[in-house]
DNA sequence: CAAATAGTGTCTTTGAGACATTATGCG
DNA sequence: CGCATAATGTCTCAAAGACACTATTTG
């Protein structure tokens, strides 16, 4: 607190005990959680191990607007609390989860976002292992449900321009669950220059996802691809105990594609202590279990 | 839109007709610019390479609260707009800048961040060439200064616990113009387990920088560092033509360390399109110039 | 010619990718 | 015994780090 005085002749004392708020229009900031999980879909096969989805958690709208659409969990900041406290409540409140990581993603302020008024999300990433899922939504598990996600680049248009380019990538995500299937296309516009980055996200189709998160979601995927591969991030994914292939499944369906065991073990293997523990009646050779060994820089 | 009826029997369009917004507390959405430069000091030696120095735009305060404190340039976020279209229009009118590269940082959303009200900031990350610093700020240049910046770590701790560990980190942040000189010190404390990740950030110590603009700061340096290392972020630095020395000496003042030059233009010189100019005069061989040469991937 | 920087060559080390080989519990 | 996976070995190739050497303009 300093003693200076303003052009008023006030201190900075005085002048907040005079502090009026003026009468601007202000947003209504909600937090919206994209909450992931790497999940054993069944194997039919006994000797064959069970492959693992990406799955995300929604929650089927009951009132407009988007009723009936699936939407992110999440709900409107308080005035006493920051917005990671907004997303451990909600995320506590509404899908009866604890403890788990999260992460700031980015903050959605299209003013037509929401139709009924101007709502800013400022969105959050959340990742929980598969032994915690059971849980999460239990009060209200008709309206939750774990989608399949599935975020592909359909086509993809590079232009050359003078000092820069214009690349247009178009997405299609898919999200699935029993015989639901939530379809969106999303069109990214990049133009970076001398004069700036201009980065344009237009949903430009859209089947049951609610509001914008069609949009977020994706944002998410990408925010995961990307910091699987230099953190310990996926170890969140994972439960307590785990095997290396177990690890490996969870990058794989994150970044959407094989990968090779030797090389992989090379590299993640870091990220995993080894405990006398084994797998047992697999069908096949048993395999070591592994403790999450997180990365302390 | 969709034509299915709620429980109270409207349709979307008839619900949002009807629609009044509750009379819930709102926070203020401001956003708050980070704007860099990698500016070049005056070099004494005629013959010796001006270096360069990694600098800040900041605005005194002419009011309370912060009276006399030196803060980022921001502004509120208008109804019909985007938080980057509000940091677009913010920056036009506040520093006479347009056309830079802008990207969002972080939302700080702590409700006692403004002594005044309850008011998030939504930060953004521009970076501005050192041949149109000139420009920026020009109406009201003594209220706007370009200080330079620096953040170190000065301690940290390592305490591993159950399944996780908690690392303490303090940074030292200076910034300096002429013979002001502004510090801030920063505790960052991350707890990783099984149990999410926590990040507590704490200013410690403030002289002279506004509200929490000092952790703004430091979070945008830490992103930029990261950013410049596989992005080509750092072209926007530089000016329409550069040598690959100017251009590692940008890398440079990011990273705070000295880097060697052969690697450095086999992993870099790929951001730069050879020209046929050269300098010329600088009291040693000349240097070849460059252009920018933007990634598409 | 000397100061100072520009620009290149190359050795070493590291790590990713790809594939092959050996090992082993289970039914 | 054979299925299916576990776990490891190794060759190749690409890139980063480190250092040395040559080239060139200017005062």
């Amino acid at each position: 607190m300093n003693e200076l005085r303003d052009k008023n002749g006030l201190t900075e004392e005085e002048f907040l005990a005079a502090y009026r708020p003026g009468d601007y229009v202000k947003p209504s900031v909600a937090v919206d959680m994209v909450i992931f999980s790497a999940i054993e879909r069944k194997e039919k096969n006994y000797r064959k191990l069970p492959e693992k989805e990406l799955r995300v958690l929604l929650i089927r709208r009951g009132g407009h607007p988007c009723l009936g659409c699936w939407a992110l969990p999440g709900g409107f900041v308080e005035p006493d609390e920051t917005t990671e406290q907004a997303a451990v409540r909600e995320l506590k409140e509404e899908t009866n989860v604890e403890n788990i990581y999260l992460e700031q993603l980015y903050t959605f302020s299209d003013p037509k976002r929401d139709p009924r008024t101007w709502v800013m999300s400022c969105s959050y990433l959340a990742l929980i292992d598969s032994e915690k899922v059971n849980v999460a939504a239990g009060d209200d598990a008709s309206n939750a449900a774990w989608f399949t996600v599935n975020l592909e680049t359909v086509s993809q248009n590079l232009t050359k321009q003078q000092d820069g380019f214009c690349k247009t990538t178009e997405y299609m995500l898919t999200l699935s669950y029993d015989n639901i299937k939530l379809t969106a296309k999303i069109r990214h516009e990049l133009i970076r220059s001398d004069k700036g980055a201009v980065n344009n996200y237009d949903i430009i189709e859209n089947n049951g996802i609610a509001f914008d998160h069609a949009r977020i979601i994706s944002y998410a995927v990408e925010r995961l691809r990307g910091k699987v591969q230099y953190t310990d991030i996926a170890l969140n994914l994972v439960p307590e105990y785990f095997t290396l292939t177990e690890l490996q499944q969870v990058y794989e369906i994150i970044l959407g594609k094989k990968l090779i065991k030797a090389p992989f073990r090379r590299k993640y293997g870091i990220l995993a202590e080894p405990t006398d523990k084994q797998t047992s009646y697999a069908g096949h050779r048993p395999s070591q279990l592994f403790r999450k060994k997180w990365l302390t820089e």
